[in-house]
RNA sequence: GCGAGAGUGGCGGAAUUGGUAGACGCGCUGGACUUAGAAUCCAGUGGGGCAACCCGUGAGGGUUCGAGUCCCUCCUUUCGCACCA
């Protein structure tokens, strides 16, 4: 055995050692494992090309989960694969005029190298790669069944649009209502496009989030739950007549019970009636440069972006359209505006406009000086129509007044909120014009994009027979890989060998759809796909077996995506019978983030230089205070700028790589595992790092230097022991007891610290005459207990002792129990406290009645004083923790 | 604006159910070993006080024998959603 720990030979000698056994090949109804399978799985990374250390801590986690569970029994399958298609890809062709297909390929073979020295458990014969063929065909597959049965379906909507990009842009890539790459205003534009009918799914969706989630985080389920947005409420219709027609106007709202406050209707700019209108005004208004205010406020609001955070900050514009609609109840006339906050995405595109209890009609109409009427009363409060007060809108304790119609008809005076509501619906509903209903915020699933680099959409257009769908049997429609865009629109269009197509129903020449599909279509089934890499259909019956996941790692920024997508994909496989479950993700774990200390410098100029955080030395005053940082190459001061998320452009993206080559992956994993629970967000520190290393070091020397003792030692502590060995023997089992549960939990940054203090107790205890079998005992634990965090130097040393040749391979060593024996104290120290205060300890017997502890407290000098011979008027004995004598 | 979470030493963070606040580590201080440094080891390290002791978990109140933990009000902060009718 080598006296000083070498990372590198030890962790390429473990790796080597597993890889040789091939370790960590999952395979279905592994009779080794009697527990039963267990599926963790990382969400799958983009192949940037870059690994850096937030990598390094996620797949940890992952990789500290696996080893766990395996200890303990379970056959565990973690695999890995790469989110390949997507944008990142086509801006690095635009950039380097390297074709996306290989640029992606060298990138993940570049990944998968940065991953191989961190030791990760992954099966690789199960990795997915979403740009391959063999695996897109699946979505295409998918898609069709859903086309088939309408889940899929076409429709022209409105979407931004880049003028300059020639694409469509998602609401993210909108900033400051311009394309984030051409900088170009970006425009509302009409185009067709697929749609996933996840709406469709909507209660199901909301409705198992507490019924079948309760392992996901309630924070994620909430997103979720907000993000489909059941709201209950009323539908109803005000009548029109139009070119001699009666026609209605449909409105949604939650607030039925403040019907008789219209004062007006808004519907919003696209709304079907507005462009009639703004139609009618064309017609009318002659010649071509007359004001045609309709025209102008709808063609204004087509630009400017739709990103909703910019819209809800927007001032509220409308204008009149002189059009006359009718009050369902009341009979008045009602004018129709149209508005700029009404969406036509939600609801019916139009709303009744309450001023009196709605604060966007309130500050609508006191800009257009519509009148306000009181309908709700709140304990006789006093209502402004001037100045908004926040119990205008509130339903608790609210009355309705002013609700009666001028002929008597309808009268909801006195009703609170939900009688209110229930009378005007069942009003509305006698005269046919209303009734109940659930809105959803949650819109269907727009998968298209104008984008080469993704899975193509499998439909054919037609000039006789307009838009047809591959059939199954030419299956993949694949993606020509050889093509590199130049920023400009979908390369896949000017592509002649990939447009020209015969039309598979009536085999005239015909286009192939250029359109490609959303990459979280990828992200919705990779999971189940790793559990049968190699079927000759989309799932098969191994899939059965792994799923649902056990336990799903990843990051919460996907919490209503990523995650919302993956279960409406799963329910779509179960009704179409590839899957016998609802709910793919058991557990979900989000972890956080790894942070990084920033320094920079200011030029001249006020440009900022920032240094990388190795390049700086911090200094600290004599307590402990960072008083200054300076830059290492030159000795002069460095501003420092705080913890912040790694990011290129402050130059603290730490990378492994050279970390790992000084200091191992055993340090690297263990310090990021020990530096903060894994689900919140902690800064990477070179310097506390090498704490950690430090301590795997000490552990390396004190396994060397009791080496030949603890191969001595009996394999079994003695029945009796010493007091003081006993002692920390105690304590060895209470840590370990303390460890497991912190593993069950996933609170691991403490089991770095039980590992610690396991080797501080050893560390002590070696000196003591007759410690050897404990030595033994407790060196086991403690490498077992470190074993899922830092597997190589736990393996070279569980070699080393001995212990692998009599209990086996560390990897499938079961995890060690506590003692009850080693747990059990015969003496207890128990903490005294005088009207709550702690004012001292005594030592008892374990099983000491609560008169002779109290007996044992009043006998010490120094507890006496406190009491002062004031009566005991109360003791309160907390079994093995402490007294309490109130006086 | 709405919703959720978080505020504990110089720093990262501990403290299963209300029961010894600050585990473990970083940093810092002193010492040992070294020609010297690095490394390593030993001791100390919440604040105040010579001490007995007092004060301390964002602020203020409350419940309790006992509150970092529970309740109320407020402040700060992070995240998510954001004209959803």
């Amino acid at each position: 055995m080598e006296a000083t720990y070498d990372p590198a030979a030890v962790e390429h000698a473990a790796q080597e050692h597993w890889r040789s056994l091939d370790a960590y090949r999952a395979r279905e109804h592994d009779p080794r494992f009697p527990k039963g399978k267990y599926y963790v799985c990382s969400m799958l990374p983009y192949p940037s090309g870059k690994a850096h250390m937030g990598h390094v801590r996620n797949y940890t986690l992952n990789d500290v989960v696996y080893r766990f569970k395996r200890s303990s029994g379970y056959n565990v399958m973690s695999p890995m694969g790469w989110d390949a298609f997507g944008l990142p890809a086509e801006n690095a062709a635009i950039e380097k005029g390297i074709a996306p297909a290989k640029w992606t390929r060298a990138n993940i073979a570049d990944m998968k190298a940065q991953f191989a020295p961190m030791g990760f458990a992954f099966d690789w014969s199960r990795e997915v790669t979403t740009c391959d063929p063999a695996y897109y065909r699946w979505n295409q597959w998918l898609f069709l069944k859903m086309l088939e049965r309408g889940i899929a379906y076409r429709k022209t909507q409105v979407v931004n649009w880049d003028p300059v990009d020639q694409t469509v842009l998602a609401n993210e890539q909108v900033v400051d209502g311009c394309g984030w790459r051409s900088g170009a205003p970006v425009e509302k534009r009409e185009i067709p496009g697929y749609y996933l009918a996840i709406t469709r799914y909507a209660e199901e969706l909301l409705t198992s989030l507490e019924k079948d989630l309760e392992g996901w985080p309630t924070q994620v389920r909430l997103m979720q739950e907000n993000w489909i947005g059941r709201s209950e409420g009323v539908r109803f219709a005000f009548a029109y007549e139009l070119e001699g027609k009666r026609q209605l106007l449909w409105v949604f709202t939650t607030r039925a019970d403040t019907i008789m406050g219209v004062t007006f209707v808004a519907i919003a700019p696209e709304h079907p009636l507005a462009t009639e209108l703004a139609q009618r005004e064309l017609a009318q208004r002659e010649p071509a440069h007359a004001v045609r205010p309709l025209t102008a406020f709808i063609e204004a609001s087509r630009h400017g972006g739709v990103a909703d955070a910019e819209l809800a900050t927007t001032e509220k514009k409308g204008v009149p359209t002189g059009f006359f609609v009718v009050h369902p109840l009341t009979g008045e006339r009602i004018e129709v505006w149209i508005g700029n906050y009404v969406l036509m995405s939600y609801g019916e595109g139009a709303v009744m406009g309450v001023p009196g209890h709605d604060e966007r009609d309130f500050a609508f109409a006191l800009q257009y000086g519509l009148p306000i009427r009181q309908v709700i009363d709140i304990e006789g409060r006093e209502f402004s129509a001037t100045q908004w007060m926040p119990w205008y809108a509130s339903t608790e304790g609210s009355r309705c007044i002013h609700s009666r119609s001028a002929d008597g008809r309808y009268d909801y005076d006195g009703k609170d909120y939900s009688h209110a509501v229930d009378a005007v619906a069942a009003d509305l509903a006698a005269r046919g014009l209303g009734e109940k209903r659930v809105q959803w915020r949650l819109r269907d699933w727009g998968i298209s994009r104008q984008r080469y680099w993704g899975t193509p959409i499998p439909v054919i257009h037609c000039e006789d027979c307009g838009v047809v769908p591959v059939p199954e049997k030419d299956l993949p429609v694949v993606l020509p890989e050889d093509l590199v865009p130049d920023g400009t629109g979908n390369p896949l269009a000017k592509d002649e060998r990939f447009l020209a197509c015969t039309c598979p129903r009536c085999g005239k020449p015909a286009r192939r759809e250029t359109d490609t599909m959303d990459t979280f279509v990828d992200s919705s089934w990779y999971y189940m796909r790793y559990c049968c890499p190699d079927a000759a259909q989309m799932v098969d019956e191994r899939t059965g077996y792994w799923m649902p996941m056990d336990q799903y790692i990843g990051g919460i920024e996907h919490a209503v995506l990523h995650l919302l997508y993956a279960r409406f994909w799963t329910r779509v496989m179960r009704d179409f019978g590839l899957v016998a479950f609802d709910e793919p993700f058991e557990r979900l774990f989000t972890q956080g983030m790894l942070l990084a200390h920033c320094y920079f410098r200011e030029d001249a100029t006020g440009r900022r230089r920032w240094f990388y955080p190795a390049e700086v030395e911090q200094q600290f005053d004599e307590r402990g205070v960072p008083v200054s940082a300076v830059a290492k190459e030159d000795g002069r001061p460095v501003v420092y700028a705080g913890i912040e998320k790694m990011s290129k452009s402050k130059n603290n993206v730490v990378e492994p790589r050279a970390f790992i080559e000084r200091f191992g992956a055993d340090t690297a994993r263990a310090f990021v595992i020990f530096a903060g629970p894994p689900d919140q967000s902690a800064p990477w520190s070179d310097k506390s790092a090498e704490g950690v290393h430090r301590f795997l070091r000490r552990l390396w020397m004190f396994c060397h230097s009791e080496r030949e003792r603890i191969a001595g030692a009996p394999r079994r502590v003695p029945a009796t022991l010493d007091p003081a060995l006993k002692r920390a023997r105690h304590e060895l089992h209470a840590t370990l007891q303390q460890a497991l549960f912190d593993y069950q939990r996933m609170q691991f940054n403490t089991v770095v610290s039980a590992a610690m203090i396991m080797l501080n107790v050893l560390e002590s205890a070696k000196a003591l005459p007759e410690s050897g079998a404990l030595l033994r005992e407790g060196a086991g634990i403690l490498l077992q207990t470190l074993y899922p965090i830092a597997p190589h130097i736990t393996h070279a040393l569980w070699v080393e002792l001995g212990l692998a040749a009599e209990r086996g391979d560390l990897l499938d060593a079961p995890m060690p129990q506590p003692s009850e024996e080693a747990l059990r104290q015969e003496e207890l120290e128990l903490v005294v406290q005088v009207n709550g205060k702690l004012r001292g300890r005594v030592t008892v017997a374990a099983e000491a009645s609560e008169e002779a502890v109290k007996a044992a407290a009043l006998s010490d000098e120094h507890i006496r004083k406190f009491v002062a011979g004031k009566p005991v008027r109360k003791v309160i004995l907390v079994r093995g923790k402490l007294i309490n004598l109130v006086v």
